[in-house]
DNA sequence: ACCCTTATTGATCATTTGTTCATTAAGCTG
DNA sequence: CAGCTTAATGAACAAATGATCAATAAGGGT
């Protein structure tokens, strides 16, 4: 015999306790925002416990019946493919590559910017565990992702700065990635190691950047109170 | 009539023994040799797998039957762990910190040893892999493990770096994560997203040290053919 | 207030998975 | 070879888990 009434029985004694009490009678919700209220509850769930993590759980934390989730999804991999989707979709800001190429502004300023706006973008508990669980995990969009990322800003970033370039060296694309590996890894420390991180991300980023610069002979970023 | 049974044994490893040798027949190893081909099979499974494969895939690819991993390991949990110890023990080599340290040699051909040979150490599918599913799971070990490595290696580096340095600028701990962070990620990028990587480290990992020296007005590491 | 559509539930099924244990046989010793 | 220790097996159990479906009730339309 197994006990579920736990959760009723915890929402019975909190009838309509604003706090974290959920309603112990039925909500019908329409079914756009009820799917919306499951796929963000499936992205905060999955980050935590990895793509292995069950329906059950999931249905208990959002306060509903595991037999509904199947009724918005037919399975457990769609369900993961909406949460996927939710996570990654227009995660590349289309400003980007034309930020990255605007040649109007020095590149140290670019390139702060880019990353700054990048670290605030993925540095996320969700988006940074639910891209590793799924990366391998083996599934393709890591690597499309990344592909992507890679042409339309990693090979900007490394026209710009062939182009800027001042000293005798000159760099690859394995270059850009290594700046790129360098920030990410930041994030990677934070929410997959669970180490401790600078709250402040920009002095890091700065400073990883006007080293990257230096070597090529281009100006440094302008301090922040620019 | 001989060592029947040794050879048997061994002549048993290769397939086209007898018409339909498909039942294989019950090794009986000594415990201390059946448990090392478990741990090793197991670092490769659950390097594939990730934490949450099966005891039955495990014990079938071991080609042996799941019952005979309890009489090894009390539980899944002892495997795993046995997984780890395995694959983090004297990862961290004892000489690596005397290596940085040794101010007779310029500090470029020192830190290009490190992380040649670090580098050597880690970029496995295993390794890789299992670092990274364990740090998901919240394995307390991957923090001691890094600790120890910020310990034992970063801050040495990072003094290092303090005392050569003829340029104005000056490191703190972070921009060593960065330089660490960046080589790392060439790993994770091939081994967890399986991307694309270049087969020799060595070049990309001289021309990370050579920025990250030239910020510091430390001199750059000669050429691998020196 | 009363339908009536349908969002939601509760019960249930079929597998999967960790774990246990009595039984079997491999291979060393006398 | 015979006997004996114990490595190894196979069958089984309990709990967990993905998935299904008839029954229920929430809440809008009239």
């Amino acid at each position: 015999m197994m006990h579920r009434n736990k959760v009723r029985a915890q929402s019975e004694l909190t009838p309509v306790q604003s706090e974290n009490a959920k309603a112990p009678k039925r909500r019908r919700l329409s079914p756009a925002l009820r799917r919306e209220q499951i796929v963000e509850g499936a992205s905060a769930y999955f980050a935590e416990a990895g793509l292995d993590g069950t329906t059950r759980d999931l249905s208990a934390r959002l306060g509903i019946t595991q037999s509904l989730l199947y009724a918005y999804f037919n399975t457990k991999g769609e369900l993961i493919e909406a949460v996927y989707n939710r996570l990654y979709l227009d995660r590349i800001s289309p400003e980007w590559p034309e930020l990255i190429r605007d040649r109007t502004r020095p590149l140290g300023g670019r390139l702060h910017q880019f990353y700054t706006e990048y670290a605030a973008a993925i540095f996320s508990y969700e988006w940074m565990r639910i891209f590793m669980f799924s990366g391998l995990a083996g599934a393709d969009l890591n690597r499309r992702y990344l592909e992507h990322l890679s042409t339309l800003i990693l090979r900007p970033i490394l026209i710009e700065i062939e182009t800027a370039a001042r000293s005798p060296h000159r760099p690859v694309l394995e270059d850009i990635w290594d700046l790129h590996g360098g920030i990410v890894y930041i994030g990677i420390r934070k929410f997959v190691y669970r180490m401790a991180a600078p709250d402040d991300y920009e002095p890091i980023i700065r400073c990883t950047l006007n080293r990257f610069l230096h070597y090529y002979g281009i100006e440094p970023v302008s301090p922040p109170g620019n």
